[in-house]
DNA sequence: TGTCCCATGTAACTCGTTACATGATTGT
DNA sequence: ACAATCATGTAACGAGTTACATGGGACA
């Protein structure tokens, strides 16, 4: 449900194009929730379908043809009704730390690797997130300013305040997979120092090392 | 491949069944990856079948009987191969911040139960994962036991330190979710005594509020 | 006899990824 | 002519959720 509610809050705000809407999840903009537009079209399909979109077909030069998406009346029930419910956070599933837990059968290096990438990845969207934040306090967004010329005066805070609590949320999660990131450098380097020397067969029996795995998703 | 890689991890340190492994995965023990046993049972059949896992069928008093899972020399190279790897980390999905950017959509009292579940949620899981941390200290978990045993001497830094290394991020993540939440129910009640009153139709034109909507995955 | 835990599955569905594909328009 | 960008899809697959289903063993 959640790109059919990322799309609708997309077109609450304004109707837009697939094509549009593609760049705004499926290219950098993509802030807090990405999408392929493989994915984007077919869902923009259902959705006319079930009646929460309605499209115009619009012309492009001679031959060619765009579809204009608005939402609907059960379109925006769809969202209010959404936003409503209160959902149960979903158990953990964590790619990042699943690898991390085994790291003792990669070798330095590649640990070293994974661990550059991981800080370099959420270094550079730390940096977005924190960007957008200040075009939001300066309504240097224009999706925002088009939402606000169409609400109440006294909701202009709220509506300002939610984004940026969402933003917020984004860059402390970055901040905290960068710390995350350097410690495990940094241990690295320490267990180096202390002799470990990934996985080179260094093992007892077999030769193979079997059992040098590590605690897994455990209690 | 993160459930195939999570199975084959547990798998290396001691052989199991379906069922053990469902009470790893799908119980309240699955603390890094999450799975149900109707996703676990087909899995293991799969990877029997390519042969990264051998099964012995053993019996259960009269008629029943149970399979008992081993990991191969195929499952270890896999599991190596897998570690040995390095992935970007993907794109950013992230339903709850998703949902906090509209929270101006939905009632106070809404927000401040979701917040409340959020808060409470990650409360919980971060004195499991610290409670981990503090067990695999003391080597008092079983299946790390059981993977020292068979490591060599000079490894047994490097497989505890790592497993803490990723519960440490489990507890930092939780950390982050909790002030994250804190700082929204200040939000909420900051915007509240200033006048902010929800999903009220308090709009222009139609009464149904069209354009009160948020800025979204927006760059 | 009943209940709880052990033990194992199938089926339908949703969601997301990757690969494959096509064609028009605009500007150089 | 060519490249970049606009514009739109299909198909196959992989991953995960929910519902449905079955039966044995241990113990009171």
């Amino acid at each position: 449900m959640s790109l059919r509610f990322a799309l609708l809050a997309v077109l609450s705000a304004e109707p837009m194009t697939g094509y549009d809407l593609m760049r705004f999840f499926d290219d950098s903009v993509a802030f807090i929730w990405h999408a392929p537009h493989t994915n984007i079209y077919p869902e923009l399909r259902r959705m006319e379908a079930e009646g929460l979109l309605e499209a115009e077909e619009l012309p492009r030069g001679q031959r060619g043809t765009k579809r204009l998406y608005r939402i609907t009346e059960p379109g925006l029930e769809f969202l209010r009704e959404q936003t409503q419910r209160v959902t149960e956070p979903t158990r953990e599933r964590d790619p990042y730390r699943l690898q991390a837990a085994y790291f003792e059968w990669a070798t330095p290096a590649t640990v070293r690797e994974q661990l550059r990438v991981h800080l370099e990845h959420f270094t550079r969207w730390r940096t977005a997130w924190e960007e957008h934040i200040e075009q939001l306090h300066a309504h240097r967004v224009r999706l925002l300013r088009e939402r606000l010329d169409h609400a109440p005066e006294e909701e202009h805070e709220a509506i300002v305040a939610f984004k940026v609590f969402a933003y917020r949320g984004m860059a402390e999660r970055a901040r905290m997979e960068i710390e995350w990131a350097r410690v495990g450098l940094e241990l690295v380097d320490r267990l180096e120092g202390e002799g470990w020397h990934g996985s080179q067969p260094a093992a007892g029996a077999e030769g193979s090392r079997v059992g040098a795995g590590a605690d897994p998703p455990e209690g």
